[in-house]
DNA sequence: TGTACATCAGTGAACGCGCGTTCACTGATGTAC
DNA sequence: TGTACATCAGTGAACGCGCGTTCACTGATGTAC
């Protein structure tokens, strides 16, 4: 295991670690087929034995981030009270885009062209946002008037724009009046469907 | 007018167009100083005579990219009632976003490293801000308990979330379970701050 | 009004670089008999 | 158990390309007198 066999073995997640780990710490731009290669120490051409060419490279990728995001938020999700797991799931949403910015802008962004090529993508995100639907439902007070859709809808875009707006340094806790960045999601997913209640 | 002058006249204001409809038409990697001079027409190092470098130019490019944010926020605003200001502003957001949305993703994303470097972008998105928690403030309900800078950090967080997920096609009305676009948009400002009103 | 000259905007050739991808190849693995 | 051979993972040289930036330059403008 120690010196580099011929055959890697598990070249394909290793090519997609690394390429994660490029892409949080220099940058979309910096994530070259060159660089995934460099970094696992492997020659430049060999990605092509698992990736078409460095879209697939990157729609992989995405989908990892997608499975990776989906973990996190059942897990904040797993450890809170019936009550609280819609809340916790918008939590653990706001923990995966500060530890992995770069790799939910991709996710998010245009780079990937056309998803309908890459099935795998596809299929990580349904299954995340099926989780999103689910738990809006759940979440729901019994003959709410507004459907879980909407909700769904509302949460997810209150909790991704807090998300970018919070990685990117526009809103912090001094701008937005808190005392620290776990009070300010918190009131800031507290104005989500009615006024914080008073403690 | 007709026939090119050896002096353009307005080449940074010429070059900053043309670098916008290069990175709404082909998105940021195709955004490079050489583009954006063969577009105006000028040789490839005419835009270092106004630029110091590629990077001064995409600040360059944010901070209009603020300025015409802010005016559209403000067209919008103007347009509405006194009690609807808010809420027309946020409109005017979504607006933006649709039509310029690389353009948005350069403003906020981590494409510029060092905004203190750029005083006329700081300048800008400072002007947008401000405006942001004015109306926040004016859209409150007297002796409400709520300070208008929380108000303000999550209606800036949900038009902002609502706008990315549109322009990359991750909200739809189907999924919103929404008749159309401008019905999305309504329902999800609906949920900020308390259940839709009962029509 | 005319001229000398400083200033400044834009030119065009050139540099070194890293990229994605191709190609013919080689070394390791596993299967048939 | 041993051997022939097909399969497949990874190699390394090479391609053409567009990039940011530098340099010495040239053409146009505007000001002093």
């Amino acid at each position: 295991m120690a010196k580099p066999a011929y055959h890697h073995g598990n070249l394909r997640d290793a090519l997609l670690a690394a390429a994660i780990e490029i892409l949080e710490a220099e940058g979309l731009s910096a994530l070259t087929l060159r660089a995934v290669a460099r970094r696992v120490g492997v020659s430049q051409t060999a990605p092509y034995r698992h990736f078409e060419g460095k879209e697939a490279l990157l729609a992989a990728v995405a989908a990892e981030g997608f499975r990776r995001k989906h973990q996190i938020q059942l897990n904040y999700a797993n450890a809170a009270p019936d009550t609280g797991k819609f809340r916790a799931a918008g939590k653990g949403y706001v923990a995966f885009g500060q530890e992995n910015p770069e790799l939910l802008k991709l996710m998010f962004g245009a780079v990937i062209r056309d998803w309908s090529q890459y099935p795998e993508l596809v299929a990580a995100s349904r299954v995340n946002y099926d989780g999103l639907l689910a738990a809006a439902a759940a979440a729901l007070p019994e003959g709410s008037l507004v459907p879980a859709e909407t909700v769904a809808s509302a949460a997810w875009s209150l909790v991704h724009g807090l998300t970018l707006l919070l990685v990117d340094g526009q809103i912090t806790p001094e701008r937005a009046g808190a005392v620290d960045q776990d009070a300010l999601v918190d009131q800031v997913l507290n104005m989500l469907g009615g006024p914080p209640p008073k403690t």
